[in-house]
DNA sequence: GCGCGAAAATGAACAATGTTCAAGAAGAAT
DNA sequence: ATTCTTCTTGAACATTGTTCATTTTCGCGC
């Protein structure tokens, strides 16, 4: 076999492995949430040692970074698919693309936001950029139906409106403190988007 | 001495202790964030045993809960201080104070939100009606605003709203995902409120 | 194939931390 | 003073993230 087989093996191999993992922690977290997630039961289930783990992702922090990296982009790839024609059904849609990923993925959400970085490091910039991104989605549509507007002012309001329907969804999908009951939080978010553009002279 | 005192002597010592180990967890939260709080910190600052701990509060869940519980208290006592007499004004002095609230003691309120309790035991039922008042606070100058609409609505209402003052706050005070900044989140809050406000079809 | 050196895998051992509990100390009751 | 109850203590334990010396694997030149 010559180099470049040879290689890619290796690599093929390493690389499989390290989906496996990622496959087998986003599994555990999906069911049990991001507390009762554990090494040992990682490698355990990926049929590997601890420290193959460790060598992958270089720490436990490493390895849910990793899985929230994907969530982000997963949830983003949805918020994306949003389709753009009218702005405010973009508006209505992007809150409900929300509400679904959020319903469907409760835990992986709760993980993303609220993970702590071991120690005090730094919490990395490209998963933060990539959170941003999805937060500003709703500019767009926001700078269609408010073309006269500062744009530093559309793009603010845009986060603050997402910013508004997560605190909705999250708090209305937290199982202990309901603030808004998850089978009226469709329709409600729907009004909720409707009243505040009202209030910013619009009409749906 | 007779046996109420001796009673009473024992209890102030263990009630002081009680508020002593509180106290200290609290600092240390609000300090370092719920996830670098210690068994072992504590006992050592508050200068008693570990088990000491465990026989005042069964676990450590249970100090945790006790300081959570204080917090929304103190949520609570500092939303109530809002003044009644204009029901517009109400409203945004609630955002304003649950702004000022979350500024000046972010640790101690996301411990309130993001504490997961061990294994899968149940969220206390009396923290939770807690949160939920809070959340509901600003159902009275709503229903003065709307005294048209059926009541369920505005409950519903409410606690939507404050749930997206939630997001907009928590969001905006996360020094990682900083959706809205926190020196324009005054201004920008009630605006977010005058807007809904309009949207509702009240003027401010 | 063979042997060598680099890279990776392993899991025992370690460190940090929540929890338990048997033994002792302190206090209440008589 | 004695006894019984209660509280306190901290050593020992269980769990879990982390490290690292050892072993295994693997690519590569011969």
């Amino acid at each position: 076999m010559n180099n470049v087989q040879e290689e890619s093996r290796r690599d093929r191999k390493r690389l499989q492995r390290r989906v496996v993992l990622i496959e087998i922690a986003r599994r555990l977290i999906a069911a049990n949430g991001l507390r009762s997630l554990k090494v040992r039961d990682v490698a355990e289930a990926a049929e590997c040692s601890i420290g193959s783990v460790y060598n992958e992702f270089g720490d436990f922090d490493g390895l849910i970074l990793t899985v929230n990296r994907d969530t982000v982009q997963a949830l983003t790839d949805r918020l994306n698919a949003v389709p753009a024609d009218d702005p405010i059904r973009q508006l209505h849609d992007l809150a409900d693309a929300y509400l679904g990923f959020a319903t469907e993925h409760a835990n992986l959400l709760r993980a993303l936001f609220e993970h702590r970085m071991e120690d005090d490091r730094p919490f990395p910039d490209d998963i933060l950029s990539m959170v941003m991104d999805a937060f500003a989605l709703m500019h767009a549509p926001l700078v269609r139906l408010l073309p006269d507007r500062d744009a530093s002012d559309v793009a603010l309001l845009s986060r603050m409106m997402f910013s508004a329907v997560h605190g909705i969804i999250s708090l209305g999908l937290e199982e202990r403190m309901v603030a808004v009951p998850p089978e009226q939080l469709r329709e409600r978010l729907a009004l909720f988007i409707d009243t505040h553009l009202a209030g910013l002279g619009l009409h749906g």
